[in-house]
DNA sequence: GCCGTTTTCGGCCCGACTGTTTTCAGTCG
C-alpha cells in the first residue's frame, strides 16, 4: 500500500518544517500522516477513481497534500521532501528513536559533527564529543549514549499474548496491598492493542512512598530507571517497561482516561471540551479553575457530552462522533462466547484428548466445542485422513451420549490447495458437522494466483469458515497477497464465515474486522489450541473483534449450538 | 497546511520533566 510509504514521508517532512521551526505546518503533515496510516482504502486507488478531488476529501489532505500525494503515485517522489533530505541528509527515523533525541538536536548533531546514523552518534558519545556543544552538555550525552544501549537491548513491541498476563500478576499484587485504594492499568494494554510497547498502571494511595517501594522490588524487575515523586519506573526482565504512577483520587478518572489515550482520541477529546468553553487534562475538566468532573472516566465523557467509550474503540476512528449521536456499537464480550470451534486434539499435533479438551471447554462456561483436527496434507502435523476423519466422528457421536447439556461438534482443519481445492473428499467433509479450510502452503503466491485458490474454496458448499484468512502472524510473517475486498464479497456471495484467531496470528485484524461487520459478513472467534491451556486465549480474538467494532451479532459462536448447526446447513 | 452546526480567517491539545542557554527550549507521552 502506498498509504504508509507516503505517511512516512509526510511525517519526516512534519520533522524537517519543525527544525526550521516553521509553525503549525509540522503538525498539519504529522494529522495528514495519521490520516493516511489509518486509512482503509488504497490512496493509488481513490486517486484512481475519484482525482484530486478524491484525495481533497480525506481528513486532513488539502490542497498541497494531495499536490504531494498525485506527484508521489505519477513519479516515485515527492521533490518538496527530497530537498529537505538534501539539506539535511540523515537517517531521521533512526535517530528518532533514540530517547532525548529530537529533531532539534539531530540538526545541531548534524551540523556540528556529521552524524546521519546511529553509528556516527555511537563514535560520537564514545569521543565525548556531544558534551561541549552549546545546549548539550554531560547529562545529555550520557543519556544519548544509555539511549542508544537501550535500543540495541529493546526488541520493540510485545506481543498482547505475552505481556498481558504479567501484567495482571502485577496488578493483582498491587492490588492486594491495604494501601492501594484504585488501581487499573492503562495504555495501549488497556486498549488491548495487538502489540505493546510499555504497560502503564495508575493507582490511587495516601501511601505513594511505599507503593512505589514495593512496585521496584517486584519480581521480574531488571532495571529501576527512576522513583520519585508520583511516577516510578522499571524495566522488566521480558524485555518492556512498566510505568507506576499515582494520582489524587479526585483525578482517577481523568488521568485514566488521559493515560489510556490514544493520543490522537485524546487530542479529539480536548478539542470538544474547547468547544464548550471547557479544558481537559489529565487533571479533569475545568471551567476557568473550577473542576467539573475527573472522579471517574463516565463523568469525564459526560461533562463533554460523550456517552462512554470503550478503550479498545479510542483510536479516533469515528468512536467520537458515535459516542456524540448515541450510536456507539454494544462491542462483543467474553462473557457471550459460547464455544470455541477450533481446537485440535491428540488425534492430530494437539496435546491433550479430545475429552481433556472438552472439560477445558466445560470449565470455561461453554456449551459446545469443536474439534477440528489438521487433515492428510498437513504431514508434520499429522494431519487425518478421510479413514481416520470417520473413524474420529464415530467416537465423537459415542462421547456425545455421555454427556448432557454440553455438545461436541465435529469438524477439521483442512488444507486449500494450490488449485484451491480441498485435501479431504467432498463426501467425507459433508458427514462433519462443520469444515474451517485454511492455507497453509505456498503462502508467497501472487496475488492473482492466490485469489483464485481463495475463492475457488469459498465456493465450495461443504466449507464453512476460513480460518486465519490473511495469514499474517504478528511481528512473523505479513499477510499473503490478498485482496480482501473480493474475499468479502466472496463471504457475502457464499455465506462463508471468516475466522478471528485469538493466537498469535490475531486474524482478522482489527481494520479488517470492522470492515466485515460493515459489510455484514458473520465470523467466529476461535483459539486454534493444541493443547487446553491454548484455549485461555479466546479474550485476545474477543479483544481483537472488540477494536474492529464487532457486536454480539456478527461473531457467530455466541450463538446456542442449534442455530449454530442451523447455520451451517444453510 | 488544514479546517469550520457559532468561524473562509484565526486558530491549531496539554502538561510535566529535564538539562542547561539560569528562564526556557526541547522532548515526551
Amino acid at each position: 500500500m502506498k498509504n504508509q510509504e507516503i505517511a512516512k514521508i509526510f511525517n519526516e517532512i512534519a520533522i524537517f518544517l519543525e527544525i526550521d521551526g516553521v509553525a503549525f505546518k509540522p503538525y498539519a503533515y504529522e494529522k495528514a500522516a495519521i490520516s493516511l496510516h489509518s486509512l482503509q482504502d488504497d490512496v493509488s486507488q481513490i486517486y484512481l477513481k475519484g482525482g484530486r478531488k478524491a484525495l481533497e476529501e480525506i481528513p486532513g489532505i488539502g490542497k498541497a497534500m494531495s499536490d504531494h500525494i498525485e506527484e508521489y503515485l505519477k513519479k516515485g517522489k515527492i521533490k518538496f521532501y527530497e530537498d529537505f533530505k538534501k539539506k539535511l541528509p540523515v537517517k531521521m527515523d533512526e535517530l528518532m528513536r533514540v530517547e532525548g533525541l529530537g529533531p532539534k538536536k539531530i540538526k545541531v548533531l548534524y551540523q556540528k559533527l556529521g552524524v546521519k546514523n546511529l553509528k556516527d552518534l555511537a563514535k560520537a558519545a564514545k569521543q565525548h564529543k556531544i558534551a561541549p556543544l552549546f545546549g548539550f552538555g554531560e547529562t545529555t550525552e550520557k543519556n544519548i549514549l544509555q539511549g542508544m544501549e537501550f535500543l540495541k537491548r529493546d526488541k520493540g513491541r510485545v506481543l498482547i499474548l505475552d505481556i498481558l498476563p504479567v501484567a495482571r500478576e502485577v496488578q493483582k499484587k498491587l492490588e492486594a496491598l491495604k494501601d492501594v485504594d484504585k488501581i487499573s492499568i492503562a495504555g495501549s494494554l488497556r486498549r488491548k492493542k495487538e502489540t505493546i510497547g510499555d504497560v502503564d498502571f495508575l493507582v490511587v494511595s495516601k501511601k505513594s512512598e511505599k507503593i512505589m517501594d514495593f512496585f521496584v522490588a517486584l519480581d521480574g524487575v531488571e532495571k529501576v530507571w527512576g522513583k520519585g515523586g508520583t511516577k516510578a519506573s522499571v524495566h522488566m526482565k521480558q524485555g518492556f517497561d512498566m510505568d507506576l504512577r499515582i494520582v489524587p483520587a479526585k483525578s482517577y478518572g481523568s488521568a485514566l482516561q488521559y493515560f489510556t489515550g490514544s493520543q490522537d482520541h485524546n487530542i479529539a477529546t480536548r478539542k470538544i471540551a474547547i468547544e464548550k468553553g471547557l479544558k481537559l487534562s489529565e487533571w479533569g475538566i475545568f471551567k476557568g479553575k473550577q473542576q467539573l468532573a475527573g472522579k471517574t472516566e463516565e463523568d469525564v465523557y459526560k461533562a463533554i457530552g460523550l456517552s462512554y467509550i470503550p478503550p479498545e474503540l479510542r483510536e479516533n476512528q469515528g468512536e467520537i462522533q458515535a459516542a456524540m449521536n448515541g450510536t456507539l456499537p454494544i462491542l462483543v464480550d467474553l462473557k457471550d462466547i459460547k464455544g470455541d470451534l477450533h481446537c485440535h486434539s491428540n488425534d492430530d499435533g494437539g496435546q491433550d484428548s479430545i475429552m481433556d479438551m472438552v472439560k477445558k471447554a466445560m470449565s470455561l462456561g461453554y456449551e459446545y466445542i469443536g474439534i477440528s483436527d489438521h487433515t492428510k496434507y498437513l504431514k508434520i502435523e499429522n494431519g487425518l485422513n478421510e479413514k481416520q476423519l470417520l473413524k474420529q466422528h464415530e467416537e465423537i457421536k459415542n462421547l456425545n451420549k455421555k454427556l448432557k447439556g454440553f455438545k461436541i461438534l465435529h469438524g477439521c482443519e483442512a488444507n486449500i490447495l494450490n488449485d484451491g481445492s480441498i485435501d479431504i473428499k467432498d463426501e467425507v467433509l459433508a458427514q462433519l458437522d462443520y469444515v474451517i479450510a485454511g492455507v497453509h502452503s505456498s503462502l508467497k503466491m501472487e496475488r492473482k494466483e492466490m485469489m483464485f485458490r481463495i475463492e475457488k474454496a469459498m465456493k465450495n458448499p461443504n466449507v464453512d469458515i476460513i480460518a486465519h484468512p490473511t495469514g499474517r502472524i504478528v511481528g512473523q510473517r505479513d499477510e499473503y497477497e490478498i485482496d480482501f475486498d473480493k474475499i468479502l464479497k466472496l463471504a457475502k456471495e457464499t455465506g462463508k464465515i471468516l475466522e478471528i484467531n485469538s493466537s498469535s496470528r490475531l486474524d482478522l485484524r482489527d481494520l479488517y474486522i470492522r470492515r466485515a461487520k460493515e459489510e455484514g459478513v458473520k465470523m467466529i472467534i476461535n483459539t486454534d489450541s493444541h493443547q487446553k491451556s491454548d484455549m485461555d486465549r479466546m479474550e485476545y480474538g474477543v479483544a481483537q473483534a472488540r477494536r474492529g467494532w464487532a457486536e454480539k451479532k456478527d461473531i457467530i459462536n455466541t450463538n446456542s449450538v442449534d442455530k449454530l448447526l442451523e447455520y451451517f446447513k444453510k
